[in-house]
DNA sequence: CTGGGTGCAAAGTGTTTGCAATTTG
DNA sequence: CAAATTGCAAACACTTTGCACCCAG
């Protein structure tokens, strides 16, 4: 028998599209969708079908190497684990985004994660309001 | 003016239908996504379309009644909102999802916000990770 | 060589929209 | 009666799968 969601081997031999896909998530610190990720490839000159866009990135999800969540609009999106991370301040009218960090929030989720024993926490974070100059 | 994003009015007719769909959700603790509440309302007799049970989900959501969130399967899951605003911490494994909130964030967030000039914050949270039981 | 990898096109999902018939106020 | 609402079917957007060809080991 085999171990339920384990794969017995994983080859994965290295490949022109794996690598292209690899290096794309090395330089991105956020969620990106499949096809985002696609355009970014195709626009970079290295031509990548979609499909193994999706199956390179469902893999590294499968082996641990990426984290994905659903964006609200239904996509999918991956980023590399455990990168550091900090959240998005954004202005609902010009749309200027401001990185932002601190580790009150943090600890705050970690503690409640916790409190509710929860393991391998993550968490994502955006702040909405009006800057200055709008 | 008009403010941007608010709909002129939204008359609300009573039907047969709105009555049935806010009927489940009033006994449900649980997000359920639209083909669910379709089927029970199928089960229990009251047929109702399954455009309608989306259409009508979809307005309650924009009139605050109801809370939405993507599933780790693609779907949308609706239910009541608690009262308060609050976050959610969901387990990646079998999608268990916890209200948690606390002063510490909606603190942070606004003091961030304000720091960088920002007016009129709103923010989004979730926290992910495994739960005890899996 | 040989089996994993690739990618096109077609099939699947969940959700939304066009539009005629129906119902509510 | 007029306008809002319903619901079927067709349209959609994102993702997955079938299958023939290709390339890394």
């Amino acid at each position: 028998m085999d171990q339920p969601g384990t794969t017995p081997a994983a080859p994965q031999r290295r490949t022109r599209q794996r690598a292209a896909v690899d290096q794309i998530l090395t330089h991105l610190e956020e969620f990106r969708t499949a096809q985002q990720i696609h355009d970014v490839l195709r626009r970079q000159g290295d031509s990548v079908g979609l499909t193994t866009v999706y199956r390179t990135l469902q893999a590294m999800v499968e082996s641990g190497q990426l984290d994905a969540l659903r964006t609200d609009d239904g996509e999918t999106a991956y980023r590399r684990c455990s990168s550091g991370h900090h959240h998005h301040l954004v202005c609902r009218s010009c749309g200027r985004t401001v990185e932002v960090s601190g580790p009150a929030v943090e600890r705050w989720a970690s503690a409640v994660a916790d409190e509710h024993g929860f393991r391998d926490v993550s968490h994502d974070l955006e702040i909405f309001g009006t800057c200055g100059s709008c």
